[in-house]
DNA sequence: GTCACAGAGTTCGATGATAGAACCCGTTTT
DNA sequence: AAAACGGGTTCTATCATCGAACTCTGTGAC
């Protein structure tokens, strides 16, 4: 857990594969997403690239442009985050999950052993998908 | 998520969990065992307490000591403790995991849906004990 | 042709966090 | 009387981070 730690523990890395596994790929989305400064930014890719839970790859030459991609280890995470989820929706949420994350073939919600609890199917990173939930914060 | 890494996320604070999870009550066990710089712990701890994860309590007068133990809400950290070393034995344990963490009642491992292998049962904190693995150093 | 814009960065000074070591305080042991 | 224990506090040097401005390559609008 220590060495899970030192890969995955500083404050920005699990907000980046967060977003990753929702979706982000781009340099400029994951800035405006998180509020986290460039710089910080550069160097937290660039260490995901070296441990191998990011793919940097070009999606464009001319100008060339680069987007982020999780690998089969970064989607290992997917239980990490579903773990901090939980105790977040559980302890820290006072309206309710502010994000609900349903088994997509069956609409069940994701209990905490990563089974859907209508279907009971052990659930996958692909099983998935998130709607707005009870506490999510109406836009002003 | 956010939130439960704003409270959960700094550099030491999941690393202290782990040590209470694993019994360590006292500020010196936890200052040696982590290596951390004791006015760091002691911000920690408090920010611990005051997020009711730990609470301090008196175990002695004279000379007053205090000691630090975990309440439920902080033991609801476990799964993500679990998930985390899931992920660090699978992918950063060069010899295979450091340490097993089984079964009390069969021995069989714990699952990444935190079931027992061997015998299915559903497992909490409780049911587990743990012990020094393949990958685990040999003392100097 | 030139102006503005996009996307992925880099650079910079000010500010905040951390490490490591020394110190404090009440009590017990030697 | 001196040292040890346990739980801190205080100090300075070093490290990380923030925020904002700047760079670089190319595109589309005028």
């Amino acid at each position: 857990m220590a060495r899970a730690l030192e890969v995955v523990g500083e404050r920005w890395t699990l907000l980046i594969v967060r977003d990753a596994l929702l979706g982000v790929r781009r340099f400029e989305d994951f800035q405006r997403d998180l509020g986290v400064s460039r710089g910080v930014l550069t160097t937290r890719l660039q260490l995901l690239c070296d441990e191998g839970i990011l793919e940097r790859r070009r999606y464009q030459e001319r100008p060339e442009r680069f987007e982020y991609r999780l690998t089969d280890k970064g989607r290992d995470l997917w239980p990490v985050m579903m773990a901090l989820v939980k105790w977040g929706d559980r302890h820290e949420a006072e309206h309710g999950p502010p994000r609900l994350i349903l088994h997509r073939d069956c609409g069940g919600e994701v209990t905490d052993r990563l089974t859907c609890a209508k279907c009971g199917a052990e659930l996958t990173v692909r099983d998935v998908e998130t709607r707005p939930g009870p506490g999510a914060q109406v836009a002003a």
